[in-house]
DNA sequence: AGGTACATGTAAGCTGTTACATGATTTT
DNA sequence: AAAATCATGTAACAGCTTACATGTACCT
């Protein structure tokens, strides 16, 4: 699953500019499978027009570069198709919140406690996100399936943190007394 | 976090050798955060010991290369201490599985449910796996808060997909039939 | 006045992955 | 007999991130 397949992936859904490709995997469909930057899509498209993957049309635009506009080809939908039978890839985190709150008896109270409330409401943010794109457009039940799948994660993530927030912050307040007590 | 701070991080708990990094990351108390690779390990032993953040001291083994034991410097304790007050870095992640099942309507049923079956059985090895650690090292806090976390996040992911699996295992058999009739 | 959204692209640098190299011991 | 565990390390390659380069239009 490298930055092509990606394109590709989003391109069989609709056509798309590499802007509108970069907003699928943030707001969009796409999103909860990762993140991915300008850096990769524009020359993973570059990469894709000079394979046959996919073709473009140019629209000029006012006081804006041309919007190019990307579609899959024949070639290109073979070529997911492929991606797609390939074996299945393990997935990949990198969590660095759970990383500092294993570390969480080394930051102060306040810290700690601003740490998690942010977390808390960012992940709030991103279940009111999904729960509106649910409603806005429903998709194919593959869609559904995903949307739902990210919905369960956060809420669980959310649940989780408020629950066991005292948890820490009185293990931070009270280092080793409330065991000797 | 770099993978140069993920080996302070575990040599902040213990004395290590590469390979028992390596370990901490697969099985023991730093699972959920990330896996890191011998290709990055290696590398970043050597480069923290030229920083002087960490000292080695080698044991003689037979049939077997030296097992070098890693230990935190002062100076590496304070870089971990500075690496812990950097801002947050937002999670990454990157989920072949949800990419998959976004496409689930151009796979075969049973490929669809072996993908989905195989996968609740890797996650029901992993709470099991968790469950046992929860029971033989307790650790402070700031461990079983993270151990939870995975053990919850794990969870939701095994249930969701065996409630949703018929869902998707239906609109792949009947493809419109079931909305038409 | 400043921030965000729109819109594309390049280049250097950093990081991580994978394959290679070597080999004994224990478990299944 | 095969696979896993123990044990370290290098080198090439692939990939991703970040900074740079450019600019308008709209909203607050």
């Amino acid at each position: 699953m490298d930055t092509k397949t990606l394109c590709l992936a989003v391109l069989s859904r609709s056509d798309a500019s590499g802007y509108e490709i970069k907003k699928a995997f943030e707001d969009g469909p796409f999103a909860h499978i990762t993140e991915v930057g300008f850096g990769s899509i524009y020359p993973a498209l570059a990469a894709l027009l000079g394979d046959g993957l996919v073709s473009v049309a140019k629209f000029e635009q006012e006081g804006r570069p041309d919007k190019k506009v990307y579609s899959l080809t024949s070639s290109g939908r073979m070529a997911l198709l492929d991606a797609l039978n390939e074996p299945t890839e393990p997935d990949k985190v990198r969590c660095d919140f759970l990383f500092r709150m294993m570390f969480s008896s080394l930051l102060t109270p306040s810290i700690l406690e601003e740490m998690m409330d942010s977390r808390i409401d960012q992940l709030n943010a991103t279940i009111a996100r999904i729960e509106q794109g649910l409603e806005e457009e429903p998709g194919d039940a593959g869609d559904a399936f995903v949307r739902g799948f990210g919905l369960a994660m956060y809420k669980t993530m959310a649940t989780y943190i408020e629950e066991h927030k005292y948890a820490l912050l009185g293990a931070s307040l009270l280092p080793d007394r409330a065991v000797a007590e």
